[in-house]
DNA sequence: AAATAACTACGAAAATATTCGTAGAAAAAT
DNA sequence: ATTTTTCTACGAATATTTTCGTAGTTATTT
């Protein structure tokens, strides 16, 4: 299912610290904005209700596991921004992509690798 | 301003048809999902409070024009996009784009040419 | 000319997303 | 031992977005 902002601002923390609990969730948003305490908990709970958090005990306090992948979700999000937002032409958004932001030489090297890897592939077709 | 999913899907009208009135774009929404007519009169009558759209009247019906560009307005969801999905990366952005999607030989070939130009102002810097 | 259809304007309901206050329990600090 | 801090649960307020009903006006049809 798609995640709402706020959900997807705290899956990144999940997936980037791994399994933790609201206190260090709420202590990381807060390096970016104000957020109250009981407002990430009750976000851990929403998650947690549509499954895509899980939770275990530890003491009092919960641990909380994204249950989502981040590339899946990034394609997920991906494909429905494609669509909406470039009329579903993946080609348009990565020139725009690539115009816009800085892409270092090693990005751009990694980027025509893979160019190269799927003309060989369509050449087999 | 970031307009909404509900904007965002009635500017890529008028993006494509060009000025046109609310019975036409109303029409042509509901070939993908059903929409009252009076709401899609209500998204006309705020987006041009926004500002994002502009209206003369014809007769007694209103033809509207986009006063947004495409170009600019997916710039302003991209870099969004970047930031919140991909942590600011757009290179990860481009390889999932480009490994998920189809993309045709000559899309390829544009992609590469952009990258190449990048690389040779890279250079010179 | 009366009825019907096609408009706009406007308010407000409904749906969704975000934020937080309050209560209660458990641990830690004084 | 009492106070303070730290946690969960829960309900509800707020904000945002989407949807539509109703009213009033003008044109079109019968």
């Amino acid at each position: 299912m798609k995640p709402t902002d706020s959900e997807l601002e705290i899956l990144q923390i999940l997936w980037q610290k791994g399994p933790t609990t609201v206190r260090v969730i709420n202590d990381l948003l807060n390096e970016q904005r104000e957020v109250g305490y009981t407002t990430t908990l009750k976000f851990m709970q929403i998650m947690f209700e549509k499954g895509m958090v899980s939770r275990v005990e530890d003491g009092r306090t919960h641990i909380y596991t994204a249950l989502v992948g981040e590339y899946g979700t990034q394609s997920l999000l991906l494909q429905k921004f494609v669509d909406n937002t470039f009329r579903g032409s993946a080609a348009q958004l990565v020139m725009q992509a690539l115009g816009n932001h800085e892409a270092s030489a090693s990005e751009l090297d990694e980027i025509k690798a893979l160019i190269a890897q799927i003309e060989q592939n369509q050449g087999k077709s």
